[in-house]
RNA sequence: GGUGAGGUGCCUGAGAGGCCGAAAGGAUCAGUUUGCUAAACUGACGUACGGGAAACUGUACCGAGGGUUCGAAUCCCUCCCUCACCGCCA
């Protein structure tokens, strides 16, 4: 969410970026100015009579309490007149502050400067590319059909026990998953991240804290009894942990780190190009997110991109790194970074993660902030990424590294799954 | 699921219609003192939104929403949440 003061202020420049990013409602920010002073006018308004009848009231009861009852009926008689006109004015106070409240949450987050402009996925840029594609012998498969042959993965037993895009992962398979979430928790933890263990659903707060709600509830499973979110990601669980906090300077930055199962309804994302592993309804991932000063962010947006490159590295996955244009960025975010490793047997590029700076936008909703060198609080900015998810990933691996006597683990995992071949 | 207790500031916890944005203690920060550490003493110490160049100042907030009243943390209603015990259970 912008802050209004911030949109009152620099009202062109929001106009400006929000173009950018291929927003189509540019009428928002002046409507959302508009309800802004009227929102000020009214509060101004309604303090100052509100100011007037407490000082009656205080009054009536010094009268009452020195026994001058006369006089205090006096007041008090006048008092009515107060009393209506408060009652008038919060009402309309708290209607145009809710008005204000529902368009201000449809402006997305402002694009940093650096970002491309752009509408499509083909207008992204891509940042850099790392690694040498693989060159497959004759009989290559596509990782859905190797899941199959070495009895990885099998998606029909999903589908009976729960329905499309639910994996049951087999043996082998199976210990792959657990090898590759170790693997990352372990780095991760390496690179400064504090682990975290989240519950899997979350209360609507949450949802609305990193924006999931309201709007794209339709992506999220929804257990109606309980009024609670499968998550969707670990980000909406460990972000929310700082939901109305202030931290201390000196807690900054916050590091934290969490895998999680994720659940995503998809809906009527169907197709070849959704096939095997490239889309489900439940998956498991890790999850880095800091939340730091706002001076350092983009640093450390940087930061994390490296990370999630030195996985991929250690994992020798042919990835590129796409800076993401204004069209094809998410609402909340500021500067994305997506990482894409190259699968061999598909010919095409899987997206594995996705980095962002959310600069204030989350920690505006969230009420997270810090205290400044001057004692102020201020905004904190929040960061995360995946680090990494894991269905492409393992749908690159088993593409990439197959040979005609079965698939190789790579050696960073093989401490993890203790064994060196798939065959 | 049943029964009971309770939600007050960073924490513990008092307050039971006006003197309450809220005692006291702890924590934290600044200062004084002691050779260091520790202790003692002094002071500061909620958030948000307005107004103001600033000093400062207005309003709101004691789980949420409504009501009674000139006046509500305090009384009434509704809802939410937490805890304890019982039942069930990994």
């Amino acid at each position: 969410m912008l802050q209004v003061s911030y949109i009152r202020e620099n009202r062109e420049q929001v106009l400006e970026r929000l173009a950018v990013k291929n927003f189509k409602q540019p009428e928002l920010v002046d409507e959302v100015v508009k309800l802004d002073e009227l929102r000020r006018q009214t509060q101004n308004t309604l303090d100052g009579i509100s100011a007037e009848a407490n000082a009656a009231a205080k009054q009536i009861g010094e009268l009452m309490r020195t026994g001058k009852k006369e006089e205090a009926e006096i007041i008090k008689s006048k008092s009515n007149v107060w009393k209506e006109e408060i009652k008038k004015l919060s009402e309309q106070y708290a209607k145009v502050e809710e008005e204000l409240q529902q368009k201000i949450v449809l402006l997305p987050n402002l694009p940093h400067s650096s970002v491309p402009k752009g509408i499509t996925p083909e207008d992204n840029e891509i940042a850099l590319e790392h690694g040498k594609k693989p060159e497959l012998y004759a009989g290559a498969l596509p990782h859905w059909e190797l899941a199959a042959k070495y009895n990885l993965i099998d998606f029909e037993l999903g589908v009976k026990i729960t329905g499309a895009g639910f994996p049951v992962y087999k043996g082998k398979g199976a210990k792959l998953q657990r090898a590759l979430i170790a693997f990352f928790l372990d780095e991760a933890e390496k690179a400064g991240y504090d682990e975290m263990m989240l519950p899997l659903v979350v209360n609507e707060a949450s949802g609305f804290g990193t924006g999931q709600l309201p709007d794209k509830e339709g992506q999220m499973y929804y257990i109606g009894e309980d009024k609670l979110y499968l998550i969707p990601t670990a980000e909406v669980p460990i972000t929310n942990l700082y939901r109305d906090v202030i931290l201390k300077a000196d807690e900054l930055p916050v590091k934290n780190c969490g895998y999680t199962a994720c659940f995503r309804r998809e809906a009527g994302s169907y197709g070849a190009h959704v096939r095997g592993l490239n889309r489900l309804h439940q998956f498991d991932k890790v999850e880095i997110v800091q939340v730091v000063q706002p001076e350092t962010s983009y640093q450390v947006l940087e930061q994390m991109s490296g990370h999630v490159q030195s996985l991929l590295q250690k994992l020798e996955l042919p990835y590129r790194v796409l800076r993401l244009c204004g069209g094809d960025m998410s609402f909340a975010s500021a500067l994305t970074y997506d990482m894409e490793t190259w699968s061999a047997a598909q010919q095409r590029w899987l997206e594995v993660s996705s980095v962002s700076n959310f600069e204030t936008f989350q920690s505006n909703r969230l009420k997270l902030r810090f205290r400044n060198a001057e004692g102020k609080t201020q905004l904190a900015h929040t960061l995360n990424g995946s680090a990494l998810a894991l269905p492409r990933i393992v749908a690159t691996l088993l593409e990439n590294n197959q040979t005609e006597k079965g698939i190789k683990i790579p050696e960073v995992l093989v401490p993890y799954t203790r064994f060196e071949w798939i065959d």
